[in-house]
DNA sequence: TTGACATAAAACCTTTTGGTTCTATAACTG
DNA sequence: CAGTTATAGAACCAAAAGGTTTTATGTCAA
């Protein structure tokens, strides 16, 4: 019944007000837990629990660099997330639904 | 650091298969409770307690009518949600991302 | 008014979630 | 090599989530 299966493991990832402040904090730049768990109250491996779930989620990449691990964004899983929503769109905005369609096809 | 703060309960809402479903049926047209829970093989109390959760976040609306509750989806919650997940829209699709925003001047 | 029906509500249970602290391990750096 | 640094990982905990069964309650229909 959910019209995309796999959906979940973003959705997961999106339910948490941190791990979104975390994906908005990435969308800036890449940065390694230490640096993403600085910028919050909670401890590191509080953090890096989350990045695991993001990473899950593959809403985030890592990247081994030595001894630091340094998390990216990666947009695309959003966009799945963003496009399960999308199937509602008409019910708000029929007129960007049809624009949103139109590029789908042109591109 | 959550640009709009007010996203957790239509995320949190999000985040069960269940309720994405029910939120599926309920684009669809608007049941009661009864009607919902015999799509699932859940119980109806636990039916009960996720539109429940889908009230909270305003994804849903109830109208009680007799001893009936009929449930209807709000998009403009889902809405909200999609504007949050759209601020990342520019590093998956830029010129869908500059088509939007000529609609929301447009409009 | 009596029974069936739609839902509410309470009590309870198990698993997951989000967090902690403490202990390792591996990799740079002087 | 020795010490510091970046992260991993285990053990543990309280609260929330998702579910159940049982018990009420209000409403419709005969």
């Amino acid at each position: 019944m959910d019209p995309m299966p796999d959906t979940q493991p973003v959705f997961r990832a999106l339910a948490d007000p941190t791990r979104r402040a975390i994906i908005a904090m990435l969308a800036e730049r890449p940065r390694t837990i230490g640096e993403v768990a600085s910028a919050f109250a909670v401890t590191r491996p509080a953090i890096a629990k989350h990045l695991k779930i993001l990473e899950e989620g593959d809403v985030i990449r890592v990247a081994v660099k030595g001894r630091e691990r340094i998390n990216s964004l990666n947009p695309e899983a959003l966009k799945r997330a963003a496009e399960w929503l999308a199937v509602f769109d008409r019910f708000w905005d029929e007129r960007l639904s049809r624009l949103k369609a139109e590029v789908e096809k042109t591109r």
